[in-house]
This record gives structure tokens, sequence and C-alpha cells, in this order.
DNA sequence: CACTCGTGGGC
DNA sequence: TGCCCAAGAGT
């Protein structure tokens, strides 16, 4: 059964299976190119039902592309934590006050245009070109990568050359005239309901037309490329506390977790204790000579490539610091892996965008509401 | 092309 | 539990 013959029914199969099928999305209701842009930035790398308490915030705050590019990235921060690739989140800020200044607020319309702003990909361009502007282009992610190494059964890995440019190639030839957006969003959907990682053919419109069921073969499909490897590694932070106030440190624009909030720490060094490396680590990066006063236990967690173990430290500022015992702020620390400090209360800790281990970490001190659930607040 | 850049769900 | 991985982009 070659499929290149069957793609009118195709088609029509994928987009009637989409029609009673498809779940309702908050940004499926207007459609219009500022809610597709957000939408389809905050589900890169991530999972649609978690998006979707994000999206609706965005939008009660940011409603449209000018309420957004008035915005702090501060505030624009603090709304994605959680979400992880902050770039994202600081790219979409630079785009809309893009937008603003060379587009006269209306968001471009045209591919070439679309693809320029910053943060915005081949995927991205493709998707809102095709699902708020209705462009025949089609919309090539992890979704459509596996759909289609299944139905037209490409036997490479579908990152690589030259299967990444045979699903592109497909999925071009599947877009049906005057329908890009549910023929888009179909294909998404279906990977994610219906031809996922563990597929469940027996539910699928497709089944007549794919090559790898009717081989026998769809588990082998998509061929799956190489994976780095995760290495372990062992951080400390410490909560260093002073009249009240806690002292944290903003990261530098540049590497993981950008501009965002933490309380200092580093690496534990070869045959250095956790405790050793906490106070080393926060000298360093602050120049306070600090006393570690007892562990608020481990936090584990990982980044792309990584899985850390992270030792949790309460502080205080060392007896030979003049400040240490006086009710007044300390001297100001000599920031060496750090931006910007404050000393700020629990509360005003909560308007802080953090890494996610940083935030467990303060809501375990703290309370998720800023309080005090421990002694020496 | 290969590497960086987060996070939490699911099995 | 440990590991895979999800609506990718930038360098």
């Amino acid at each position: 059964m070659p499929p290149d013959a069957h793609l009118p029914q195709l088609r029509e199969a994928l987009l009637a299976w989409f029609a009673a099928h498809q779940r309702p999305l908050p940004w499926r209701i207007n459609y219009t190119p500022y809610e597709v842009w957000i939408s389809e930035v905050m589900l890169q790398q991530t999972q649609m039902e978690r998006g979707v308490s994000y999206f609706t915030r965005w939008m009660a705050r940011f409603p449209d592309v000018a309420a957004l590019a008035a915005a702090s990235e501060e505030e624009v921060l603090r709304l994605w934590e959680g979400l992880g690739y902050y770039s994202r989140a600081r790219h979409v800020l630079a785009a809309a006050r893009l937008i603003m200044e060379k587009h006269k607020g209306v968001f471009p319309s045209g591919l070439e245009d679309i693809r320029a702003l910053p943060g915005v990909g081949p995927y991205t361009a493709g998707a809102v070109a095709s699902i708020a502007f209705g462009e025949k282009l089609p919309c090539v992610d992890a979704n459509v990568e596996r759909v289609v190494a299944r139905v037209f059964d490409l036997d490479g890995p579908v990152k690589q050359e030259p299967a990444a440019s045979a699903v592109r190639a497909w999925a071009l030839r599947l877009v049906p005239e005057g329908r890009a957006r549910e023929h888009n969003q179909a294909m998404m959907e279906l990977g994610a309901l219906v031809c996922g990682k563990k597929p469940r053919c027996a539910l699928c419109p497709l089944a007549a037309f794919c090559v790898s069921l009717h081989l026998g073969i769809v588990d082998q499909r998509p061929v799956p490329g190489k994976r780095a490897a995760i290495t372990p590694i062992e951080v400390v932070t410490g909560v260093l506390r002073h009249t009240g106030r806690v002292f944290v440190q903003k990261r530098l624009a540049s590497g993981v977790w950008g501009n965002l909030w933490e309380f200092p720490g580093g690496r534990v060094e070869p045959g250095e204790s956790p405790e050793q490396a906490v106070a080393r680590e926060f000298g360093e990066e602050t120049g306070f000579d600090v006393a570690v006063d007892r562990s608020y236990g481990i936090i584990r967690h990982g980044y792309t490539t990584y899985r850390i173990t992270l030792h949790c430290f309460a502080l205080s500022l060392a007896a030979t610091t003049a400040a240490a015992t006086a009710a007044e702020p300390p001297a100001p620390p000599i920031l060496t892996a750090a931006s910007a400090w404050r000393w700020v209360t629990p509360v005003e800790l909560e308007n802080l965008a953090m890494p996610a281990a940083h935030r467990k970490l303060a809501d375990q001190i703290f309370g998720p509401g800023g309080q005090s659930r421990l002694p020496g607040a």
C-alpha cells in the first residue's frame, strides 16, 4: 500500500480524528499571532499539560505584545520560573520590544520576519505562520518526526540527515490546501495522544496508511539517535541570614539559569566535605566569611545532561566579622560570579525568579508564602 | 554537527 | 529507582 497514492484519504482521516479528539486548550480559542507565538515558545521541550497554567497566567498579565514589551525582565522571568530554558523568556521579551519598534506593534505576518524574531527558529516560525496566518507550511517537531518516521517507515535517526530531510519533505507534502492550521496541530496532537513513545495503534486514524505498522516494526520507529552521557555532580548552596534577611545574588546573563536569583554556592571539590565546600564557595563568590550553622538536607535535581545532588546549609556571618552581632547590614559583598546582590526578606524572595532547586529550598525553609517554618528567622 | 540550555511526568 | 523524554533555538 504505497502511501503516496493515499495522501488525500490520510489527510481526511487525520482531520476527522482531530475534530473529534483534540483537547480544549486556551490557545485554541482565538488563534491570535501573539497567543500562538507565546504558546509555541512555552511548549518547546515542555509537556502540554504544564504549559496550560503558565499560558493562562501569562495572558492575564501580558494580554498583548505591547503589555509584554513594557514589562521588566525580572517580572517576565518570575512568570517563567519553573518552565526552564530561561533564554526563551529573555528572547520573548526582546522580540516583543522589537515588534513594537520595527513593526509598529503589529505582529509580522511574513515567514521571514517571524523567523527573524529572537528565539524563533524553523519550528516556531512555521507554527506561527501556519497556525496563526494559515500559510501552507509544515510544523516539524518531535511529534511529527515520530509520526512521519512510523507512517513512512524511515530507517535512519530522524534528527540527522538524510532522514531529517525526508521528514521535512513528507511533512510538507501532507499539508492540505487551506487547512494548515488544523492539520499541523492534528499531526502534533496525534503524536502526543496516540503515536507516542508507546504507540496505541488500535486507536490510530492513520493505521490503515502506516507502513511500519503493516511491517510489524512500529516499535523500531523512529530510530533513536545518540544520547548524551549523564554526569553526576555534587553541589552545595548556603542560605546566609542576618537580622531577618537573606542574601541572594543574581546570576550572570550567560550560562545556565541566566539572570535568575540564587543562594551562592558551587561544586564540591575532590576530598572536600560539603560543609567545607559551602564555606569556601560562599567566600569565593561574595567575600563573606561565613559559619555553617546546620544542614537543610539534600535536594536532587537534574538539568540537561547533569544529575545534581545539592547539599543545602544555613549560614551566618562568622564571629570575626564586625557585622556578625550588629543589627545593621554588613559590608557589601565582593561578587565574583554574579551581577547583583540583595538582602531580602522571605516575602521579597517570592518576587524573585529562582532556579527550581533553589525555590524548593526557599519554600522548605520559609514556606510557600514566605512565612518561616523553621527557627532562626 | 555537536553541544548547551531546565524541568517534572511517566514507566 | 533510574532513565527516557516533551509543540527547539542558539552557538
